[in-house]
DNA sequence: CTATTTTAATGACATATGTCCTTTTTTTCA
DNA sequence: TGAAAAAAAGGACATATGTCATTAAAATAG
């Protein structure tokens, strides 16, 4: 993670999402722009969370880790979202991990400041409450259709939610660099994945090579996914 | 549904759960008492969400239904949970169902009076977002947690949660009128719940007659139940 | 109260997934 | 670079769960 000093970069992204419009005061003097490259960790269960962020570029995933140790993929997160929502208010400590997928941009503002001047904003109070509820809605989605499609429908999800599922795309290809986590994020085991995996490859739908998973045929994931489980 | 004419029992559930304190402006002449019987249909996804509701007696079931039809069960609600956060704010109808499991009341805003008064009000968008944060929480939880362990754990939670989970409570019984449908919400299959049920049943844990479960041993429910997913 | 409809119970068998183990391949590091 | 450690692949088998079909029991309409 690092500081990006570059306030014209920070404005654009603050006129492109219209983050003006979040507060009912100007945060600008409070907000800090942070670059973070693929596969950072952006906050881990339990830590001390310290800033509140505006996600405005780049792909985040969610998930939580369970007591025995296994890490559950809970969502992934695409701009704008928020980071802190949760914490904000209840002073509790980080409930998920967050990683960035890619180069990811966040705006920061340290909670201490928001917790000044937006606590009693309505607007921005509101601001939260609709990305929990969507946020709420989504996953309540998402869990009960994980309940009920097997593992192959969901790695259908995980590829298409990676890859951003578009057939222009230039990420056909997924790097993983790690099975195991990979299943674990998807609830199984190492074994079934893999099982999984060479099912599709056999069927044409995706070519493994070793840490390297491409889509053949963008249809077909995409039949399989459904609706889309993780976003 | 009926509403019930008590000022009393409105002031006596207000000062149990210090409802004032949820509003900056008093609330108290736009707060009516609702009754819900058991089983009874306090909302039903895409109605019009007119009601605010602030539950202060009584257990809900909140479940979705997806677009073949089955519906499967997201949380139980105990006193003091709310209904219609999510929809507040974003003009949405109702996603969820709602059922009263057993006698339930709950206080009902008109969400134009809410609107008028409580759309500026930080002390209630905070606690609106402090709820939300906590359904957030308790979601992502039950939702890894059913991902990974199989319908005998998820039903143990199941009756846990209904039971109330006291070894000395005198619901030791849970009737169920319909197999099928418990089946659904538990994400599994008559036939499967049908097999876990006359497993649980032969290891001496639950009697089941007709349409009654009784538990015998709390002790092993609960074990089977870890965590309890639902609440 | 009986015939019809619904719900429950259960067998048979297929699929989904997990655990454990062995072999092979890749990575790491001295 | 070569040995040790880690990750990947995959066989064998057990468990979890689904689908379908058939029979038994219960609810309900007439």
């Amino acid at each position: 993670m690092n500081k990006i000093n570059d306030s014209n970069l920070l404005k654009h992204y603050i006129d492109k999402y219209s983050i003006g419009s979040i507060f009912s005061v100007d945060m600008y003097g409070f907000m800090e722009l942070f670059r973070f490259g693929a596969g950072e960790c952006i906050c881990k269960a339990n830590d001390e969370m310290t800033y509140f962020y505006l996600h405005v570029k780049g792909k985040l995933k969610i998930y939580t880790m369970l007591d025995n140790g296994r890490s559950i993929l809970l969502r992934f997160n695409k701009p704008l979202s928020i980071l802190g929502d949760v914490e904000i208010l209840n002073e509790q400590l980080v409930k998920c991990y967050v990683d960035s997928l890619d180069e990811s941009l966040l705006i920061g503002i340290k909670l201490e400041d928001l917790k000044k001047y937006a606590y009693e904003d309505p607007v921005f109070l509101r601001f939260v409450i609709k990305n929990l509820s969507y946020k709420l809605y989504t996953i309540s989605n998402s869990s009960s259709i994980n309940l009920l499609y097997p593992l192959e429908n969901r790695l259908a999800c995980y590829l298409l939610s990676i890859t951003g599922g578009e057939n222009n795309s230039r990420f056909h290809e997924i790097m993983t660099d790690n099975y195991e986590e990979m299943a674990n994020l998807l609830g199984s085991s190492y074994r079934h994945l893999s099982r999984v995996i060479k099912k599709l490859e056999l069927e044409g739908i995706i070519k493994k090579n070793k840490k390297k998973i491409s889509i053949l045929n963008y249809n077909k994931i995409r039949e399989l996914a459904g609706e889309n489980l993780y976003e």
